[in-house]
DNA sequence: ATTGATAATGGAAACCATTTTCAATAAGAA
DNA sequence: TTCTTATTGAAAATGGTTTCCATTATCAAT
């Protein structure tokens, strides 16, 4: 498949929402496709509107509220005052999660101990839905400490 | 002991932590020990506001803030845009995790699946605070999804 | 291809939880 | 009690996110 049709396969999944496809929200998900950061809304926002210079950043934030509906998008938040959104199947980044430096905000992503958790998480979300009725779609673990510099720092 | 001295032995853990120890901070951690639920800062602000009326909620903020470097509170985002705020070693609630709808924001605490939980959590911070140098203080998990009524609703 | 109902957009203004500022006050060591 | 300075409350500022609304674009039906 050659480069230029990125996000065309989003179209079907907006449709199949019952939303339209639009060029904003193409290049949305381009910006989400490729990259394997925690982005903010703006960071969104600045990368995209170098395709295209119409951009406004309120489409920014529906179209990540819209994402988050969807499942397609998990959103963040590391205590820095702003949100972070990253894809969920994304095709870069493997499942992880994040350490958090409760003085300097410095996050940490580890893909360690994945088996172990994946073990934990089937039967703790097969049994949470159904003892609570819940349709789980997607979980988020975060430690919370000090990191190197600021353990040393202290 | 007499219930009228409640948080008197908290002052040792705030002078021991180099701050002093004053009426807004007895009484914020008064209602913080009193509760079981997620406290906003304003839910603690007004609670506190019955107390002594001078309370502001300036102060409410900025204790939070020193609880939580002192590891004695943890913050949630549940994503209503208001932070919320738990004692770690809460006398009246056990250690438990949270269901959260996307759709209406109801949340569910849940206490089930917590010995699977503390193997896997007791080996992966042991394993990642060697790894990344990282003093591990607190976790936080989490699952998104739909609650019964929104499900329904769909 | 054209039409038309209506979903989606962008810019500005509004919102509102949280932070900052600063003069007044209170804690606690000496 | 005195003195240093951490702490406080009120008001103003901050800044990420939402809301409004007139304009534009999507796409199913023609
Ligand atoms: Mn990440
Ligand atoms: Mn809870
Ligand atoms: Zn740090
Ligand atoms: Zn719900």
């Amino acid at each position: 498949m050659p480069g230029g049709r990125m996000g065309a396969g989003w179209g079907g999944r907006f449709r199949g929402c019952g939303y339209r496809m639009t060029i904003p929200r193409q290049i949305i998900m381009k910006v989400l496709s490729g990259t394997d950061k925690h982005l903010s809304a703006e960071d969104i926002y600045m990368k995209a509107h170098k395709t295209n210079q119409d951009m406004g950043l309120t489409t920014v934030y529906r179209t990540l509220e819209l994402l988050m509906q969807m499942g397609v998008v998990v959103k963040f938040d590391f205590g820095d005052g702003r949100a972070r959104y990253e894809l969920t199947e994304g095709t870069k980044s493997k499942h992880h999660h994040h350490l958090i430096c409760t003085s300097c905000n410095r996050i940490v992503e580890y893909t360690d101990f994945m088996d172990e958790e994946m073990e934990f998480l089937k039967r703790a979300e097969k049994g949470l839905s159904k003892k609570h009725k819940f349709d789980i779609k997607s979980h988020i673990i975060q430690f919370y400490g000090l990191c190197d510099k600021c353990k040393k720092k202290k």
